[in-house]
DNA sequence: TTGTATGCGTTATCAT
DNA sequence: ATGATAACGCATACAA
């Protein structure tokens, strides 16, 4: 009791100002002090006033590794998603990271490149933090990440994807839809021979369903799908170079392209581009992803737009309604299913 | 004693999986456990694996906040960046969260807009995780931040600028220099009246920096400096066509511009090509930053590469050996100045 | 509205 | 190489 008094012995703790420390400077309990931050409501507002005082002369940071222990909930939530830089999830992870920021939840963050296993890895060492919940993209996950998070009995959020018959909140949309509307689009527009090209990617799976979508919708209009696959873990841009060469060369050659996403698409606009053909007049071009560059290609390409903030943005929602710190229209919407958008440009 | 042998009571801890449940079903003592993942050099080969079984037979996952606690240091490291899904920081983010994920540390993320308030905030936030380590961009800090910072007695490296005479860890390049090169690129190849148009994102003072560089290089080679400054927070490729327009009503006009990013450059350009201006006969166009469509514009865009993924690798590797988990050289490199790189194309 | 006693799950320290 | 014990700083449960 007499050690306690003095400063804290630096061998251990970091020396850092500890919430008892506050509490005795203001002559209050400590139990006090943690209320003042965590139910303020709950302190009157004379102590609440003397506590504030000594917290700012001191520099108190409240110590939330101590307080996630003790309350075997710390305000963080981890998220993992396959890359971090790449133009996809980009903006996903920023309405995800602002929104839970504006609540006073932080993120922690981490990618997994398309592999399970590096998914795995992640979400174990999340789970060791104690997250308030967790947030992963699509369904695709080892039957280790799935035992992890069904233990963890933690909120859990899917985004990119929705998969109604899981059972982790979904917030995204149907690919398979995307590749309806893209193929319908040129359907409309009067082309024949329509054309998709998949990502070099592997693991790309979602690009598969979108894949599916337009193959079932040539199959109903009584066109054949004609599927042209670039060679495996190439550059994108590279890709789809090699896959507008590839199919220009064939006899009839389409008169349409969906390409997988925007990258392999600018990518075979300039191959075209550059073996003199003229776009959509030779072959009309159709991306995914709605990139930043879309709209500066000469032709502007024609791409489908995905809500990726505002997955972000909903996901992060529904994590917090489930905590409690948003008001919940009663139980938490599981099921999120969000439109993306087709933006017409000059290159169909 | 006797309860504690019981499952844990499910009223505070979340019911996981705990060291004393391992160390008592591997009969040993729960230190061990403890070393068999942090010291497992310290460990006999035959307690390591009677250790493993159980672990993976319980599904042991180890809590981290405890450890934390207990240590007084976890290893979680705190970024703050102005934003997550603009070009230029992901990047850096990724490079730095692949690092550090490849010696067992956690990402900890958050963006200031700018705003050293939230920087602030951020920082605030993550140092109540007793972060092993943080990294800020630039040296633009609110002076709450730079208390905290100093108070924090952890390892700071600060990205994307370089300024020497700062205690952090510097990683990364002097725009000043960017900005000299730039006109000196543009002096070398006969342009005469260079134009400089600024960021129209208020706070992005690195910019200013480049502009810097630009007027003093003018006014060496014994020219006038002309800066034109779009109107404030005004969008990206708005704000370039906003300049282009602007200057291109001017006689004589600028035969060469420098925009202070890809985006602005990007705007620019298209906004002359509309107006039936050549590039880069009529007007020769610079950007900053080798933005995805840089290359894939017509002209393609002459920019500075700046070294975004490399600035976050070297910055997790400075940390690390601050932190001992990666060799260090003598004491760790403090002052790390990377180099940009002219990317000259069609504009120029 | 305020306070007291206790334990969260791990690691540092000291011992063998 | 292995173990016993005592922190780490806070929030829960209960009491006043």
């Amino acid at each position: 009791m007499a050690q306690d008094q003095d400063r804290p012995r630096k061998r251990r703790g970091a020396g850092r100002v500890t919430l008892n420390q506050v509490a005795r400077e203001a002559g209050v309990s400590a139990i006090s002090v943690s209320r003042h931050f965590n139910q303020p409501e709950q302190v009157s507002a004379e102590l609440r006033e003397r506590i504030q005082a000594v917290v700012e002369r001191l520099g108190y940071v409240p110590n939330l590794v101590a307080g996630g222990l003790a309350s075997a909930r710390g305000r963080i939530v981890g998220m993992v998603v396959p890359n971090i830089s790449g133009p996809i999830f980009a903006n996903t992870i920023q309405g995800f990271s602002d929104t839970l920021a504006g609540h006073g939840y932080q993120l922690l963050l981490a990618s997994s490149y398309f592999s399970t296993e590096q998914e795995e890895s992640a979400v174990r060492s999340f789970l060791g933090w104690s997250p308030a919940a967790l947030a992963v993209t699509s369904h695709f996950h080892s039957e280790g990440t799935e035992k992890l998070l069904a233990d963890a009995d933690i909120p859990l959020v899917e985004v990119w994807d929705y998969q109604p018959r899981r059972t982790p909140i979904q917030v995204g949309f149907l690919h398979y839809d995307v590749g309806v509307m893209s193929a319908r689009h040129l359907l409309d527009k009067g082309y024949r021979r329509i054309a998709f090209v998949q990502n070099s990617a592997a693991g790309d799976f979602s690009a598969l369903d979108r894949r599916d979508g337009y193959a079932d919708t040539l199959r109903e209009a009584g066109l054949e799908p004609w599927v042209f696959v670039p060679s495996s873990d190439s550059a994108p841009f590279e890709a789809g170079k090699q896959a507008m060469q590839h199919l220009m060369k064939r006899t009839p050659w389409p008169d349409a392209i969906i390409f997988a996403n925007d990258n392999l698409a600018a990518g075979g606009l300039l191959a075209a581009q550059r073996a003199g053909l003229r776009m959509p007049e030779d072959c009309a071009v159709m991306g995914f992803g709605d990139y930043a560059f879309a709209e500066l290609l000469l032709p502007s390409l024609t791409t489908v737009r995905p809500p990726s903030r505002e997955i972000g943005e909903i996901a992060a929602q529904r994590v917090l309604q489930s905590l409690g710190a948003l008001p919940a229209e009663q139980p938490v919407q599981r099921l999120n299913r969000l439109a993306c958008k087709l933006v017409e440009r000059e290159s169909t």
